[in-house]
DNA sequence: TGCAGCTCGGGCAAATTTCCCAAGCCGGAT
DNA sequence: ATCCGGCTTGGGAAATTTGCCCGAGCTGCA
C-alpha cells in the first residue's frame, strides 16, 4: 500500500480527456509531493488500474463514456473500500455531489476551483479527511435549505442518461455508451419527462441546462 | 503584433476552469515555443486580454457561462480580423463546429485529441493556416455528405419557429400561435434540421442557445 | 417570361412516443 | 425472515411524429 507514503501522496488520474489529464498531471506533479502513478481514460480500466498501483487517493471525472463514474466508485470501493476517491468535475449540481458522496467518494471539487484548491483537497483526502471546494459547499447548503429541484426525483441512471441526451446525444448513441437497449433509452426518456413535467425535448434541455447537469 | 513572434508563438487561454487553464498553460509552455501570455474566464473579458497582449494564437473553449464563446470570437474577430482563433472544447457536433468557423475560427479541436495534435493545431494556427482535430474532420466530413449549414440560412418563418421551439413550445402551441396546420409546423420542424444539421432536437436548442436565439 | 426561393400543407412508410406491464435486485422497515 | 418500495431493465401496442416525397401559391428578381 502507498508505496510512496513516506515521500507523497501517489494519485491515478481518471479522465476520458488527454489534454486534461496531462494538464492535471503537470499541476499535481509541480507540487513536489504528489506524484501521477497512473492514467486511465475510461471507467471500466478503471479500477484495473487501481488494483495495478494502489494509489491513495484516485481523482476522477464522473463525466465520462461508457460506465458512468458513479458506477467506477462504487466499484472500487466494493473491492477497496479503503480507497481514496476525490471527484473532480465541471458539474456542481447537488444530486451529482450527493450521488458521488452516496456512492463511496470522499471529495468533490469543481474544475472551477483554483488550483491550490484541489491540490489541496487531495492532500485531505490522502489523510482520510472529507473535502469538498466553496462552490459545492454552498450548492450542497443552497440544496438543503431549499425545496429541492426537478431533478431530485431522479435516480442516477437517470440523471446520466439525460445529462447525455441534453448534451446533443441520440437515443441510439446513448444505448451503446451505456451498453443498454434503445428500448430502455426510449423507456427512461419518457420517465425522465413524466418525472420533470417537461412536456418536450427542449423543455428537457433547457431544464438540464438550468440545474447545472449540462452546458450550452 | 507578436513581438515573441521570433522566439515563439504568444498565446492567450479562454476556459472558465481555472485548473484547466493552468493544465493547458503547463502543456503548451513545456514545448519551448509556446508561451501564454494571458488568461481569461469568461467571454467578456476575452477581447480586453487580446486588446492587451495582442496574442498571435487565442486558444478558447466555446461551453462557457454567460455570454457564449461564439460571441467573443465574433467580437475579437469584428475588431481584430488578424485574430487567429483556436477553438478547444469538448463537444464535437457539426453544429457547432460550423458556427465556430462561422464566427471566425481558425481552428477547432476537442478535448478527446492527444496534447501532441493540441500543440500542432496551435502552431498550424499561429502560421494562419486552417487546424482541426481528427475527429471534427470525421463529423465534418459526415455532416457534409447529408448536407445542412448554419442558422443564417434558415428563412424568416424558420427562425420564428426555431425560437419558440427552443423556448419549450409544443408543435400545437406553435401552429396555434402562428395560425398554421400542425402539419406545417413539423415540416418545419424537419426541415430546420436538414438545414442546420442538427440530428437531434437537443441539439437544435443547444444551436439556438449557442446563437443566442434564445437565452436559457 | 422564367427561374429561384419562401410559405404552406398532403401523403405515407418508418420510426418514435406514450403508456402499461413484469421481473430482478437491493435497501430499509416490520 | 418478510414485505414493501424504488431502481433498473425491457416487452407490447396504440397513437403520434418523423423523414422525405410531392404540388401550389406567392414573391422578387433578372
Amino acid at each position: 500500500m502507498s508505496e510512496v507514503a513516506a515521500t507523497g501522496i501517489s494519485v491515478l488520474l481518471v479522465d476520458d480527456h488527454p489534454i486534461v489529464r496531462q494538464g492535471y498531471r503537470r499541476v499535481l506533479e509541480s507540487q513536489g509531493d504528489l506524484h501521477v502513478v497512473a492514467e486511465a481514460d475510461n471507467a471500466a480500466d478503471a479500477y484495473g488500474a487501481f488494483k495495478a498501483h494502489d494509489p491513495d487517493v484516485v481523482v476522477l471525472d464522473i463525466s465520462m463514456p461508457g460506465a458512468s463514474g458513479l458506477e467506477a466508485i462504487r466499484n472500487i470501493r466494493a473491492r477497496s473500500p479503503r480507497a481514496r476517491i476525490l471527484v473532480f468535475t465541471m458539474h456542481n449540481e447537488a444530486v451529482l455531489v450527493k450521488a458521488a458522496f452516496g456512492a463511496g467518494a470522499s471529495g468533490f471539487v469543481t474544475k472551477s476551483s483554483e488550483p491550490s484548491a484541489v491540490v489541496h483537497a487531495v492532500r485531505s483526502v490522502a489523510r482520510g479527511e472529507r473535502a469538498m471546494s466553496d462552490d459545492i459547499a454552498h450548492v450542497l447548503a443552497e440544496d438543503s435549505l431549499s425545496a429541492g429541484s426537478a431533478l431530485d426525483q431522479l435516480g442516477e441512471r437517470e440523471i446520466e442518461i439525460l445529462r447525455q441526451f441534453a448534451g446533443g446525444a441520440t437515443t441510439e448513441q446513448i444505448a451503446a455508451h451505456l451498453n443498454l437497449s434503445v428500448k430502455t433509452v426510449q423507456n427512461y426518456h419518457y420517465l425522465i419527462k413524466s418525472k420533470t413535467g417537461a412536456r418536450t425535448d427542449a423543455q428537457l434541455v433547457r431544464l438540464a441546462a438550468t440545474c447545472g447537469l449540462t452546458r450550452i
